[in-house]
DNA sequence: GACGAAACGTAATAACATGACAAGCGAGAC
DNA sequence: GTCTCGCTTGTCATGTTATTACGTTTCGTC
C-alpha cells in the first residue's frame, strides 16, 4: 500500500509537519486578512489537526477544558464557526463533525469521503461534480451559495481489512 | 414565471393530486417488494407530502400525536427510516430534515436544492454530478456507498421577491 | 395455535446547537 | 495616555435532534 497513493485522511504521514504547516498557514492567512486568530481558536484548530478526523464541538470542548479554556458550548461554536467561515475547518454535515481543512490554498468547497466503518474522513477536489451542479442550478434558477458534497463508504484500508 | 420550467419544491402545482399520486405510487412499491406500509409510515408520509417540504422529526411527531399516534421521538424515527431506506423520503442533511422523493421511481440519489430564504427544497436529478463523484472516488480506492449532494442558496421565487 | 421476525409504545438519556447577557481585551481616535 | 467602540470570551440557561433499551403487539408461516 503506497501512501502517497491516497488522500489525506485515508493515509499514513507525519502528524508532527503536518500540523505545523497547517498552523503556520492558518497564522500566515489571518495576518494577511486581518483576522484574530486567538488562543481558543488556535487551539481548536490544533485539537482539529491533532486527530485528523471529524470530531465533535462537545468532544473539541472536553480538550478545551483539559487545556485550561472555557467549557460551554458556545466557546467551541464559536471557534468553530470562526475556522469554518474562513476555510480553515469544514463542518461534515453527515456527521455533524467538524475537521481541518487539508487544504492549504483557502477559497475552495471541497467533497469529503466518509468511512463508515472507521470514521476517517478525506477531502477531496471536487471541481468536476461542483461544475456539474452549477449547470443544474442555472438550468432551474437557483443561486447557489454553498455546496455540500460528501460521500459515505468504505475507505480503502477497511477495504483491505475486511476482504483478507 | 413559468411555473413548469421550476422543479416541484420551487413550483406551485395541485397538492392534491400530486399527494394522491405519491402514495399511490408508495403503495404499489412496497406490495411490490413485500414491504409492510403499516398505518404509521403512511402517516409520516402523507405529513411530508403534505407540506412538500422539508419537516424536522419533532414536527413530524407532534402531526402525529395529533392524530393519535404514539408520540415518543423513536415512533417518527422509525417510520423515517424505514421511508428513507426505501426511497419514498429522504434526509436532508443541512437541515437535519426529512421530505417526501419528489420522484416516483425509486433507486435514484438526487441532489438537493435548498433556499436559504424560504426553505424551499427542490430535489434535481444528479447524475453528472454523481458520476464525477465516482470518478474521484475509484481513483481513490474509496467505495461509495451512498452520496449526499446539497446546495444551500437562493431559490428563483426568492431572487424575484429580493431584487425588485 | 405455536413460533419467530418485524413493528410499535414508552421511558430515559445522549448528542448537538443556540440565545442572552455580562465582562474582558485590543486597535484606532483624540 | 486614555477613551471608546467593536469584537471576543465566559457563563447560564435552554432548545433541538437522535438513540438506547426493553417490553408488548402484530403478522406471516408452519
Amino acid at each position: 500500500m503506497n501512501a502517497a497513493k491516497y488522500p489525506l485522511g485515508f493515509a499514513q504521514h507525519d502528524h508532527s509537519t503536518c500540523m505545523s504547516d497547517a498552523l503556520a498557514a492558518a497564522d500566515a492567512r489571518c495576518a494577511e486578512d486581518g483576522l484574530r486568530f486567538t488562543p481558543v481558536r488556535r487551539k481548536v484548530l490544533e485539537i482539529l489537526l491533532q486527530d485528523h478526523r471529524a470530531l465533535g464541538a462537545y468532544t473539541i470542548l472536553d480538550r478545551l477544558r483539559e487545556d485550561g479554556f472555557g467549557s460551554q458550548p458556545p466557546i467551541a461554536y464559536r471557534a468553530l464557526d470562526f475556522l469554518v467561515t474562513n476555510g480553515l475547518a469544514h463542518k461534515i454535515e453527515r456527521l455533524n463533525a467538524f475537521i481541518a481543512c487539508a487544504n492549504t490554498n483557502h477559497s475552495h468547497t471541497p467533497a469529503f469521503m466518509i468511512c463508515r466503518l472507521c470514521d476517517a474522513v478525506a477531502e477531496e477536489l471536487s471541481s468536476s461534480a461542483r461544475s456539474a451542479l452549477r449547470e443544474v442550478a442555472r438550468a432551474t434558477g437557483f443561486k447557489i451559495e454553498r455546496t455540500i458534497i460528501e460521500a459515505e463508504g468504505i475507505c480503502p484500508s477497511c477495504i483491505n481489512k475486511t476482504d483478507s
